[in-house]
DNA sequence: TTTATATACGATAAATTTTGTCGTATATAA
DNA sequence: TTATATACGACAAAATTTATCGTATATAAA
């Protein structure tokens, strides 16, 4: 549990990989996925993804791929997560309603507190500390 | 991602029905079960364990239950989540390094970072902050 | 002593989530 | 025209989480 996913894993290895490219340069996913070891269509797909929150710029074609297209000292951890993954919490419930014992439940105030503290540390990181 | 499990969500669940019982009162796993819309059966394991770890302790035969044993206040939720889940941590080479990309995986140490903070916050908060 | 009800615990199954693959379409540089 | 890249939906495999089942043992109470 409180295990971060693959998916951003991958979309964090990329970004890093990127920024420490030549300014400028485009990156396939082809290349990062080799040098890496990440499986070539998934890292694409996350790569797309980020391509339409404006993280990175996607070009077309042969020698094309991507490049980062966001400040990301501008993007915190937590939006970025968020984009990628949906909202944050540690149950369930804080995003989605559908749990059945709402109402009896004990535990939601008082975990409502860490989730609150887990949320400000990924909001007080920002991308860049990761991918510098 | 970055949840906690239902495991931890019951054990959390049961120890604060506990805790606001009369001081000393036996609980079976049947009674908190039903209360919160729990499976009796996977509750009756979690307490089990519970009582090995020596956070509960077990009283058998009918008229039995389960009773706080530990001083709450003594155990950091990150102690708490590592009896029951097993070690702590944003990815799983921090724990287990069976990742074939240990050499090449350029976020292994920014993340690292991250997930001593997430630590930090899980130790420097005690089990009874959550049930009191 | 018998019965009912609780914990103890391993095996297994169901459900969910995560992770990865495949096929086809489109863009574009050479 | 061809080769190589992104775009994207459908699907499948794998892993993890969640729940169930069966049987044994302990013990209070009738």
């Amino acid at each position: 549990m409180l295990k971060i996913t693959r998916k951003v894993e991958y979309a964090l290895i990329a970004l890093r990989h990127m920024q420490h490219s030549s300014k400028g340069t485009v990156t396939s996913a082809k290349v990062i996925a080799k040098q890496y070891g990440i499986p070539q269509h998934l890292l694409a797909k996350i790569l797309q993804q980020m391509a339409k929150d404006n993280v990175v710029k996607a070009i077309q074609g042969p020698t094309g791929g991507y490049k980062i297209s966001a400040d990301l000292h501008q993007i915190s951890l937590k939006d970025f997560f968020e984009k990628l993954e949906g909202p944050l919490g540690l149950m369930d419930c804080y995003s989605n309603s559908d749990c059945a014992q709402m109402k009896s439940c004990n535990i939601l105030t008082p975990i409502q507190r860490i989730n609150q503290n887990m949320r400000d540390m990924f909001s007080n990181t920002s991308l860049q500390e990761i991918t510098q």
